[in-house]
DNA sequence: CAAGATTGAGCCCTCAATCTTA
DNA sequence: TAAGATTGAGGGCTCAATCTTG
């Protein structure tokens, strides 16, 4: 079961993160944080909510907004209410990169999952490794987007 | 639902490779070898083999034995009938590493793991991540000997 | 030429310590 | 003293190329 979860996971990510970026040009890591931000408001985030959010750590995310930034699809600004936290913005070539990348990335994740597994099916799993991660990471329960953007997946 | 997937197979991974390293000393993809090759008949493997069973490439395999190696917990063997090939070999000192370790680990699964899903769920759980490893890791079904080691998990 | 294993180069992550601000 | 972010040190993984044997 746990052996499982880890293969399952690991497999699907190979296949995937292949996809993404001959496609894209992106690392999983580099799309995860560029979703999130798409979706936050005003495209901006806290570096510790971004951190919470994604698969890194927060010195994890801090090396990775730094090649973001050198890349030119992320900011840096500082915070107006807090002047020990930075915010991370998406850039409008950021923008653009992430909204291309997004539908191509979903149609393969349908395409590795459809095979799989029917629609119901999806749907429970979806529902028990909600449970599972919010178990182990309470942090992530409270901004919740990915399966808005992904439920169809 | 992809999202799911990866958050939460990193936050449990997080929490239980640091409580396999605090407890037993040992890092997620040693414990993949050692309990495949605890598992083998004659507690030998081919390196290939090795790889698919476990969420390394060839690649990096190859760099995982080499220390097991240094740390005396497994031996090279060349294979008798293909001399291509190098079996991967568990000394008595790895046995009883793993022997040590398993038990504790599969407490820590069951403490996580308890909390966030029944019995029934689990059962449901793995099925599901099953078919999926299936589907996108065919090599891995042939060898799929995990859930016998940690179905109660 | 294909299969099995390895290595060289490069990349990126994590932990622990550090610096700044609350 | 704690929270937020960063960096220094170290470790490990992957891809692509290479070497050996089938």
């Amino acid at each position: 079961m746990l052996g499982l979860l880890f293969e399952s996971q690991a497999a699907l990510l190979r296949v995937l993160e292949r996809r993404l970026d001959r496609d894209s040009g992106l690392s999983v890591q580099w799309f995860e944080v560029l979703v999130r931000l798409h979706r936050a408001p005003d495209n901006r985030l806290r570096m510790s909510d971004l951190a919470a959010m994604t698969t890194l750590t927060p010195s994890g995310l801090t090396r990775a907004v730094d090649r973001l930034e050198a890349a030119g699809l992320v900011v840096r600004e500082s915070s107006p209410s807090d002047r020990r936290s930075s915010l991370a913005v998406l850039t409008p070539e950021g923008r653009d990169r992430i909204e291309t990348a997004l539908p191509i990335q979903l149609r393969h994740v349908d395409d590795v999952l459809g095979d799989a597994l029917s629609v119901e099916e999806e749907l429970v799993l979806a529902e028990l490794l909600r449970r599972l991660r919010d178990a182990v990471k309470p942090a992530a329960a409270k901004a919740d987007t990915w399966q808005d953007e992904l439920s169809t997946s």
